[in-house]
RNA sequence: GCCCAGAUAGCUCAGUCGGUAGAGCAGAGGACUGAAAAUCCUCGUGUCGGUGGUUCGAUUCCGCCUCUGGGCA
């Protein structure tokens, strides 16, 4: 336990206010904080994506927000590469390093030892088998699979037309199926003194802070972020723009729906994102869950962590 | 006050020539290794408004009551 890095890891799902939660942690721990979400990483997109404000940092560092343009490639391995190393920069410089974020992948590159293949994504790979899939349906890419990879296709649904994508990718590129690779699939990691929270609440008071966080990013000018994203040449292909709220919102703006419509999509399309985040994390039985309705002012959320951390960490703050 | 229509899942409604029911939406559970806010899989949710009658059997037929629309006074 000596050497490892001290981690601190706060998850869950969306709304349930991680992002302050974290800084006022960092200001009592001395942490320093690695934003764990795939939408944040984009610049131009913040109110859609609710991102921390400079005001909000209240001077804490916050790394791996607005890296990249909209229209720029990133992917988990990215992420766990970049992640890595500002984890270690802020290990060294005598400070914690608080991983937050809601991206379930994302946390797991760093908390498992996933062990990324060498082999990057392909664009035109990807979109020449997407016409096939879409010329030949689903069963002929599947068939292909099969007879490269039996073991992986039976993990994957024929229905999941990316993955299956990507493992005849990862043979194209290699000439090895995609389950030589995959070794130790869930093997926990042991890098880190590792601290890992999950904040949740009833879903009932979940769904309805989801609602009115949507109102409110609409009145804070959602449409014109999006509008303005389009003015720029991002359109609607683009991975980031497939994110909730961008998504909804152009389909408005193209004529598609209704405002209302758009409105009720976009809080429904979190609703159920938040349930999947919730799914994702749930397996994870390291984390310690917090239900925040149960405290009545978050100050005790952030000293019930900051406690748990002085102890695990044996800090003398 | 009278006449008409309706009352079935959280919502909108379908249906049962009498054998205790099903769609859409909403929702729930799960998967996840370079697109992950993506992508994919699975699944229902019921005092059929209340009460009495006819019937072997009523959510279905009949009576009464309650509520909700609409119309006439």
């Amino acid at each position: 336990m000596g050497n490892k890095k001290n981690l601190l890891v706060i998850v869950g799902p969306t709304a349930t206010g991680k992002t302050s939660i974290s800084i006022d942690v960092a200001k009592k721990i001395n942490g320093e904080i690695v934003s764990a979400d795939s939408m944040q990483i984009y610049k131009f997109m913040d109110i859609g994506t609710a991102k921390v404000s400079l005001s909000e940092m209240d001077d804490v560092p916050h790394y791996l927000i607005d890296i990249v343009y909209p229209d720029e490639d990133f992917s988990v391995a990215d992420y766990k590469h970049y992640a890595e190393e500002y984890i270690n920069k802020i290990d060294k410089s005598g400070h914690i390093p608080i991983v937050v974020g809601g991206t379930g992948l994302y946390i797991n590159s760093l908390v498992y030892e996933l062990k990324f293949t060498k082999v990057e994504s392909n664009e035109n790979f990807r979109k020449k088998y997407n016409r096939i899939a879409n010329i030949h349906g689903n069963q002929y890419l599947y068939d292909k699979l099969y007879k490269i990879d039996p073991i992986s296709c039976k993990k994957i649904n024929i229905n999941d037309k990316k993955r299956i994508i990507r493992a005849l990718e990862i043979y194209h590129e290699t000439g090895k199926p995609m389950s030589s690779f995959n070794k130790n699939f869930r093997k926990e990691t042991d890098k880190y003194n590792l601290v890992m929270f999950g904040l949740t609440t009833d879903r009932s008071i979940l769904y309805s802070r989801i609602n009115k966080r949507v109102d409110s990013m609409i009145e804070g000018g959602l449409i014109k972020e999006v509008q303005k994203l389009m003015d720029m040449g991002y359109h609607k292909d683009l991975k980031s723009m497939k994110a909730i709220g961008y998504k909804e919102i152009i389909s408005y703006l193209e004529g598609e729906v209704e405002l209302a419509e758009a409105i009720r999509l976009l809080k429904r399309n979190t609703r159920r994102y938040a349930k999947r985040q919730l799914t994702w994390f749930r397996r994870d039985d390291r984390i310690k869950w917090i239900d925040t309705s149960k405290f009545s002012y978050t100050g005790e959320i952030v000293d019930h962590i900051t406690d748990y951390c002085k102890d695990m960490f044996k800090l003398n703050i």
